[in-house]
DNA sequence: CTTAGCACTTGAGACCACGGAGTGCCAGGA
DNA sequence: TCCTGGCACTCCGTGGTCTCAAGTGCTAAG
């Protein structure tokens, strides 16, 4: 059905057509690409490929436009994944291995991801429930309020502050912060509840009001922070596109971590890179674009994801290439730290 | 020179203007306005307002526009701030109380600010040079590493790792904590450095290497974190407007935090409004927009800014009340807190 | 199966004419 | 002195027509 001439014509389309911005037509094809044939064979192929849905004119008598249908193929068939120069590669490293905290690595990677793809770059937090409990710290702040720091092997921290207890006592906070320490460092975050539900238990009575209190703040952050935090950078990268559907639609969607938070989790197995173009986006305001992701983590474990959102019409080898590089440059320090 | 009906006129430009978008010719402003008076004179004031440079027009024989300097007088002297409605300030407050932590009220503020104005939000977190330190706390991590907590009373949460020791003792570090927050709890951020100088002095000498490096720690953490956050909302909102210069100038200089800091420190008085039209926003990007800054804080101090930025074609009179009545409800929050 | 040739389609751009909205200016009136 | 009505002029935006380039589909020959 579809030769291997065909496949090269819908690969040269699609090259061209990313470009160039404009709809390809056969002579030119033929001129640009070394195919060998003339534009009338060309033209025939490029008949067969329409009719298979690959591509589409925009309106009679103009060139041909790959599909979302058609870019599928090219991603997965006719493409390879592009390789980072090594230059590109030295930068990157310099570039993460500057930053001091968990923060300054997130809006570096989103920085870096931007400026190599020239793309919107998403960055997620790394997520709380593949990391294990580092320490747990009560502090007493005055009578009736206790703050709860939690930090996890990832380097994230998280603090709450406890408040309107009856009475917080300097040796029951400290009490207290030995036996969860001891209990839970070192356990999974998603562990953690089973380990404390008998934790009050093995405290004397009066202490444990306290205990209650400060686990179910525990318990609530736990699942409340659960992993929704992203970040965002190079929106300005969207203003030299002209997508179909309007800007504005797409900067709402961008600005909801939420949209951004479910597209990412959508996507496959969290080891490799995904694709997802136009239409195969769940959310209606980026079906004109497409996003590649990867998730990234400390040896094989993913504890997030990343990855750029730009039109359909983008320059995928070169994308994934850097999605991929940068992903795992990050992990690296991740696991360095 | 500038008579009352002149600048009646430049009002009903201005506002004319901002709600239609299309240069105001004089026969329309005379029907849309209640001017009293002929067309033909209101062409020969729009004359003078024009060789005053309030006004100008794009091409011969098309209607005026107000330039910066109209714009300027027009929110000097020709408009006053509007306050919110009723249904307005109460939602503003119902929404800005669910808030649970600094970071929520942040995130919060700027979604409600954007949505209030339809304009691009910023909002600043409160600086820590203005507030006071509520408790340091030291946790071991380890035989080499210590984590530092730095909470103000602003409900800020600075942290850091500090690494490669040469050894952290349990009771070095315990007797550290309690030195620092005898001597530091309650002082302003600013009065650290003084307050430490001679800290180390007043501990034995085999633990005066750990308390060095804890405190270069600390000191650097108060100048460099020093007021550089700022949270963005809104964007989509700047898709709907044309600009003279180009989209993606605007969305690159929003997105450098350093810009967006300068310029929002750059504005006057912080307990009041302040208003920067057009080139008299110093960054290169923003020359065709408007910025709308405040100050918030807990009662009369001030501890950051926040505001909106949009075009110089914006009604000024809802947008600073917009910007006033946020920031008023933000620091009765933070007071609250 | 490929290719050359050919007639056909269509959007982009150039050109033009026209109407509407706005202007400047002037002379007459309160 | 200031306002107003009138008038001639300017310019932009719109819509129509025309032409051109690029592209297509189809057919017949190699």
């Amino acid at each position: 059905m579809l030769d291997d001439r065909k496949l090269a014509v819908l690969r040269a389309i699609v090259e061209d057509y990313v470009s160039t911005n404009e709809p390809v037509g056969s002579k030119a094809l033929g001129e640009r690409y070394a195919l060998g044939v003339s534009p009338a064979t060309i033209r025939n192929d490029m008949v067969a490929l329409e009719e298979e849905g690959y591509i589409t004119q925009p309106h009679t008598s103009a060139g041909r436009v790959p599909t979302d249908k058609g870019y599928r193929l090219f991603v997965d068939r006719l493409s390879t994944v592009k390789p980072l120069s090594t230059a590109e590669r030295r930068a990157i490293e310099t570039f993460l291995s500057g930053a001091v905290d968990l923060e300054e690595i997130v809006t570096r990677t989103v920085r870096l991801l931007a400026q190599l793809t020239r793309q919107v770059a998403v960055v997620q937090y790394p997520s709380l429930t593949r990391s294990a409990v580092q320490h747990i710290e009560l502090v007493p702040l005055g009578l009736q309020r206790v703050m709860m720091v939690l930090i996890t092997d990832t380097g994230r921290v998280e603090q709450r502050v406890i408040d309107g207890l009856e009475s917080a006592e300097e040796h029951e906070v400290e009490n207290l912060r030995l036996l969860l320490n001891q209990t839970l460092v070192g356990t999974w975050l998603t562990e953690v509840p089973p380990a404390v539900s008998d934790l009050p238990s093995r405290l004397p009575p009066e202490e444990r009001p306290l205990a209650a209190a400060v686990l179910s703040v525990l318990l609530e952050s736990l699942v409340e922070k659960h992993e929704e935090k992203v970040v965002l950078g190079g929106t300005a990268n969207l203003a030299s596109v002209d997508f179909s559907t309007s800007l504005r639609e797409i900067l709402e969607a961008l600005e909801e971590n939420v949209v951004l938070i479910r597209l990412l989790g959508e996507a496959g197995d969290p080891s490799m890179l995904t694709v997802r173009i136009g239409a195969e986006n769940s959310h209606q305001g980026l079906q004109s674009t497409s996003i590649v992701s990867a998730g990234y983590g400390v040896g094989d474990q993913s504890l997030a994801k990343l990855g750029v959102v730009g039109p359909t019409r983008m320059d995928y080898p070169g994308t994934m290439g850097a999605v991929r590089a940068v992903a795992r440059y990050v992990g690296q320090i991740l696991a360095g730290q």
